[in-house]
DNA sequence: ACATTATTAGAGTGATTACTCTAAACTGTC
DNA sequence: GACAGTTTAGAGTAATCACTCTAATAATGT
């Protein structure tokens, strides 16, 4: 692997471990056995592998939200949509759970953020409206619109939220079962737009999420 | 004021305009134009403060999910659970949008907070159950945790989300529609669940918080 | 073999920042 | 007004960290 590419993946690796503040470009050097002239041949700065790392993960958050265009949805899909989404934020989670101070005083990044939400917004909805097409959620526009946004909050929010009220320990890592957690409290938020005709098949499909009663 | 107390002031205030991590302790000494050694007379360390304020807030948030036990509730609590609540994430915003890192390596502050977040489930389970007694909204014992834990991840975020994903100017502040808007949201969780009772009036009452079009 | 360019090492630096230390000023009491 | 205790000033420090600079080494082309 290049040079480049092994810092990147460092930095990706040691930012979800430890958050980015805590981790230094010299730590970073240090990981990988190289020098921080080197790393700063590569880079010109830290708010650069940040940036970069950022770049792939909103390449592939758009690659997972996609909408086909030609046939109608299925459950199967919305299932699948929830599972890649909760992937890539697992394999970026610094960057949700760091997004706050990652923003501070950087232009380029804030504003491109911004526009990475409302194209993900905009995605969210387009996945409803392709649920409400094939009959099954019944829901109107302006609750569409309300559900989409609270479905951003709560997925973008899921991983800060379980380190803080759910770890006690900073060792203590994330199990498959907070995870699992997670996709649960998605199905929830739409749950009761499902259709009649659906509705079995649906909550069928959230019980594989169920958490165990004492996962809290 | 007494002298300890108008450094707590300060340090609110600050660090709710410019997050923790922006405001150092010499800072919060020359805001009051006193000397840095007068502010470590007074607080051990920074950290200090923080737990301080947050004892405040945790306070203050208990004293507003109480649920009344001589009475049933009414859809005006309802309304009123929310803005004192909204009320005091506002004044206390520094909390929840710096908590990520508030909480690194500080196990005091962390322990104490994981216990909030569970004395505040309790509550707001709490409220939803008074809610079901009074028919007010219908929902299963399952639906109603998962709403409660959807409501705390919403609430706590808001602010958050506002500033991460609409405010493009670090000196634009937070607008009163903003604030709304966050009201407007945990509406629309409850929403589903309202009894046909009392669908009519909750719904009317949403009305006063729906954003206008353009706010996103 | 030689020249040129790309990559790497590693010591070092300047800025920041939480916090300390000592002495001075204030406050109240007899 | 002397004494004791409390509060304040303000210079200073040690640690951290993003980043720089110079020189050495490796890679590439001719």
């Amino acid at each position: 692997m290049k040079t480049r590419d092994r810092i990147l993946a460092a930095a990706l690796e040691l930012f979800n471990q430890q958050g980015e503040r805590k981790v230094t470009t010299n730590h970073i050097a240090a990981h990988l056995e190289m020098s921080p002239g080197n790393l700063y041949y590569h880079f010109k700065n830290k708010q650069e592998i940040i940036f970069e790392l950022f770049l792939s993960y909103e390449e592939r958050v758009d690659a997972n939200l996609q909408v086909p265009t030609d046939r109608l949805l299925t459950i199967e899909d919305k299932l699948n949509y929830l599972q890649k989404v909760f992937q890539g934020l697992w394999e970026f989670r610094f960057i949700h759970r760091d997004m706050e101070h990652l923003l501070l005083g950087e232009e380029r990044l804030h504003s491109r953020y911004r526009e990475f939400f409302r194209r993900c917004q905009k995605n969210t909805e387009a996945i409803y409206f392709g649920l409400r097409e094939a009959n099954i959620i019944e829901i109107s526009d302006r609750d569409l619109e309300g559900l989409a946004l609270n479905t951003w909050i709560v997925v973008t929010s899921w991983f800060s939220f379980l380190q803080c009220n759910l770890l006690s320990d900073p060792e203590e890592s994330i199990t498959l079962e907070m995870l699992k957690a997670g996709i649960y409290q998605i199905f929830q938020l739409e749950r009761p737009y499902l259709s009649d005709e659906y509705r079995a098949s649906a909550n069928a499909m959230q019980q594989a999420f169920i958490p165990k009663p004492d996962w809290l």
